[in-house]
DNA sequence: AAGTGTTCGTGTAAATGAAACACGAAACAC
DNA sequence: GTGTTTCGTGTTTCATTTACACGAACACTT
C-alpha cells in the first residue's frame, strides 16, 4: 500500500545505545548488519518509527525485537540529522540510551539475537554509517549523567552492595573513590533502603543489600534537591 | 510533484523557543498563526524540514523566515513525537531553543514578522498543539544549562558589564547573589577579557566592558574544566 | 566650586563542605 | 583456632563558599 506526499519526506527511525555493566567495566550493545549497506558491520541497534506509536514506543519495540531486552531505563539522547548520514535516502534517526541490568538479564536473554554482541566501551568495533558519533555522545551523555542523577542503580541488579555501586562509579568514571566519603555521601541522600538480607560471596564479612527508592526520589527532586556524586 | 513511499511517514519539523532578555527580564518570542488549525493562537516559530538540508540548517532558516533573526545561538533540545501531537497528521517535531542578543539586534528586527511578540516568560500566552509543553521543557533547559555552562553572554550585547551579567542571572534563575562573590568568581574562569572602553550610563562611576573570549573557552573545555555558577 | 546621589569596584573573616586516613568485625577455608 | 578477605565505621585537615562595608568615579544641582 503506497503513500503520496505534496513534499518529498525524510524516513524516521529511532537507534538505541545499550550499555550494561558486566565484570566490573561498562559494555555496550552492537548487532551485526545482515544487509547492506553496511553489510556486516556492526551496528546501533534501531529501526523505523511507525505511525501510529510515540518515539519512546519504538524505541522499545525495536529494543524488544532486536535484543529481547525489555523493561529497560530509556533517555532520549539526541536527533541526528545530517543529510548524508545514510548513504540510501535521508533518513533522520531520533536516538535513545538504555541502562540494562545485565546481571538480571543474563540467564535469559544473554545475547538473545545470536548477531548481538557486548563490547567493552574502551574497544568498539568499527560501526557503520555514523554511528560511531552517535555511540560517542551516549557516552559522553551518560558519563555526564551518571555524576548529577541517581541512574547508577539501573546498571546493577535490583539488590546490590554499596561496594558494587561504588565499583560501577569508578569504572564508568575512571577515578578512584574513597570508601567512606562515598558511603556517607551516597546514604546522606537517603534515596536507599537497607534490605534485611546481605550478601555473601566468598570468605569474608557479608554485605549489607540496598535497593533504589524511586517513590523517595520523585519526593525530593519535587523540592529541588540536587545529586552529584 | 508527488512523493511515494511504500510505508506511511511522518512529517518532520523543526520548531525554535527563542529567548531574549529585555527590561531586565527573559522574555521569548511566539508568533500568532494565520492558518487553521489554532487560527489566532500564538505558537513557537517553526516549519517543515527539506530533505536536502539539515536539522540545524532548518532551525536557522526557520528562525531567519519567521523573525527575522540571523547568527544566534543555537542548540537542540529535544524531539517531540506524540502521536496526536497534531491534529492533521503524525508531525514529529525537533525542538531547539535560541538566545538572541536582544539589545543588539533590537534596531534591526525588532519584530519583524508583524504577528510576532516577545512575552516574558512569566506570563507565556496560550500556545497551540502541544508548544506550552515544549516552551516548558526549553525554560527548565535553559535554567539548567544557565548554571554549568557559559551561555549567559549569549543574551547580552557583545560588550557587557559584570552588573549586567549578574542581573542576567539572577532574573533567569530567580535567585538573589552576592555582588563580591559573583565577580569573583566569574572572573576566576578566566573567560571575559576586560575591554578598554567603559560604559557610562547615568551620573555614576562608569562600570568596565567586558567580552566573552569563545577561544579561551575551547581551550579549557578540552582541559575538562568545570564551569558553575 | 562644593555638595549630593548613584553605581562601580574591591578584601577578609567565619562557616560550611570535601578530602584524607586506619582498624576492628564477620564470615569461610584450612 | 588461625589466616585471609571484604565489610563497615569517625575524626581531623584542608579547601571552598558565604557573608559583609566602604572609598572611588562620575553627573547633576546649587
Amino acid at each position: 500500500m503506497p503513500h503520496t506526499y505534496e513534499y518529498p519526506r525524510a524516513a524516521l527511525t529511532v537507534d538505541c545505545v545499550v550499555f550494561g555493566f558486566d565484570e566490573g567495566e561498562l559494555k555496550v550493545l552492537f548487532i551485526e548488519r545482515g544487509l547492506a549497506p553496511f553489510k556486516g558491520q556492526w551496528a546501533i541497534p534501531g529501526g523505523f518509527v511507525r505511525v501510529d506509536e510515540t518515539l519512546d514506543e519504538a524505541a522499545r519495540r525495536e529494543l524488544e525485537e532486536e535484543t529481547g531486552l525489555g523493561s529497560v531505563f530509556l533517555d532520549q539522547l539526541y536527533t541526528f540529522g545530517d543529510v548524508k548520514r545514510d548513504p540510501r535516502e535521508r533518513v533522520v534517526s531520533v536516538a535513545y540510551y538504555a541502562l540494562v541490568k545485565l546481571a538480571d538479564a543474563r540467564t535469559r536473554a544473554a545475547t538473545d539475537a545470536a548477531d548481538a554482541q557486548w563490547f567493552p566501551v574502551s574497544k568498539p568495533p568499527k560501526l557503520a554509517f555514523d554511528h560511531a558519533t552517535i555511540f560517542d555522545t551516549a557516552l559522553a551523555r551518560l558519563r555526564a549523567k551518571l555524576r548529577y542523577q541517581p541512574i547508577g542503580f539501573e546498571l546493577l541488579p535490583q539488590k546490590f552492595t554499596l561496594s558494587q555501586l561504588q565499583h560501577l562509579y569508578e569504572a564508568v568514571l575512571g577515578v578512584e573513590l574513597d570508601k567512606r566519603n562515598f558511603r556517607k555521601k551516597v546514604l546522606g541522600f537517603d534515596l536507599l533502603v537497607p534490605l534485611k538480607e546481605t550478601q555473601m560471596t566468598g570468605a569474608h564479612r557479608p554485605a549489607q543489600l540496598f535497593r533504589f527508592d524511586p517513590v523517595k526520589y520523585e519526593r525530593l527532586t519535587k523540592r529541588g534537591f540536587h545529586f552529584e556524586i
